[in-house]
DNA sequence: TGAAACATTGCAGATACTGAAAATTCCCCG
DNA sequence: CGGGGAATTTTCAGTATCTGCAATGTTTCA
């Protein structure tokens, strides 16, 4: 409707090579382990040259982890379009809904990206490193949203890390149900835990 | 008095070593930056093969994280040492502060690993998730500790995530004030909003 | 249609990392 | 002592990741 489809053929080809990329990666890795597979592999299941694939992605990796769901931008306005008067944690939690929305849209691709996750732990960090600029943007907003100027209190840092660390924990558990709940459902279910201060249960 | 002196020769010289090697590492890529620093610069500097290096560290990175907080077997037994009735979230604040008080043991070394990991981002997640084993024996002690089982309510993992998250926060508001306050205080400061539920400030 | 813009490719080369065997160092016991 | 045997380091060869560059296509648009 808005976006996508108004590319000429190249910018439409390159978005196709970009996701079978992609895909083949998450595909390959699944089935043989991150080490069993090569960026050749990779390349070769999408029949273009490995120079290719490295024109596309960085590393290797980075072919896995798939795009932040949001862009930093996005994040920022959509927590500036909340008025002033919704709690700092409330606004996250209304934030990372429309994320966990975002994921629900690519089920299939998402739970066999947990899965891969789940098989090469050495890919956690790289997770988590993917959204550490998403993380400097939001820390910004959540400073700005609560009047506290950044480096000072830490109230703004602590408040995205954690929460942060609560989609992640969603994520992790809606994947191992396997996708069955909800995913906003358990990301409203950690910010209910985290707003009573994680009381023992 | 208890463990580091009565070792031979052999491993006396196996410890230096590796403290060498972490060393330098921390040196010069402090100095030139993660991309600007090869394993063989590292390994020249402290004047053995670079093949020497990857007998010690698995990769470059590796050297420059350090040690793993403490050995899983550690922390779990730091944990179950509690009594039972002192609640989750208490539990782990008071295992963060024992971490705290290690790392202001050594406190010029952390001060730089902090500011090799603030000029080097893709090294940030590795600070506290330092392998996710971490992250699953404290998981897993949680969970024995509140008598729940693993993957179901998803408490113990959440609990651990965010205790996680407000120590690496606490560990950056340290870096950043130059090692100044307590980083004790800074991780109970960290525990105390948590608990307190994140209320706006 | 022709030219500018961009994408893909092959190639050369630097670096990360691994396995195996040779060389060295160290420990311990006779 | 001193030598056998174990641990450690080194050398060497090889695979894989990733980058710059120049050549070659392909798409776009005027």
């Amino acid at each position: 409707m808005d976006s996508a489809d108004e590319l000429g053929r190249r910018d439409r080809k390159k978005l196709e090579t970009r996701a079978a990329l992609e895909h083949a990666a998450l595909k390959l890795v699944a089935a043989r382990g991150l080490a069993g597979v090569t960026v050749e592999d990779i390349a070769e299941a999408v029949d273009v040259s490995s120079r290719t694939f490295f024109n596309y992605f960085p590393s290797k990796e980075d072919a896995l982890i798939g795009p932040s769901p949001a862009s930093t931008a996005e994040l920022r306005e959509r927590l500036e379009a909340l008025p002033a008067d919704v709690p700092v944690l409330e606004a996250l939690r209304l934030m990372s809904r429309v994320e966990a929305e975002r994921v629900q849209e690519q089920r299939e691709q998402w739970l066999l990206r947990l899965k891969v996750f789940e098989q090469n732990p050495s890919l956690l960090p790289r997770l988590v490193a993917s959204g550490s600029e998403t993380e400097r943007a939001v820390t910004a907003a959540v400073a700005r949203r609560s009047g506290i100027e950044l480096g000072t209190s830490g109230y703004p840092e602590l408040a995205t890390a954690v929460a942060m660390a609560a989609f992640r924990v969603a994520m992790i558990r809606w994947s191992a149900a396997g996708g069955r709940p909800e995913l906003a459902d358990l990301v409203d279910e950690a910010f209910a835990q985290l707003a009573g201060g994680l009381p023992n249960p």
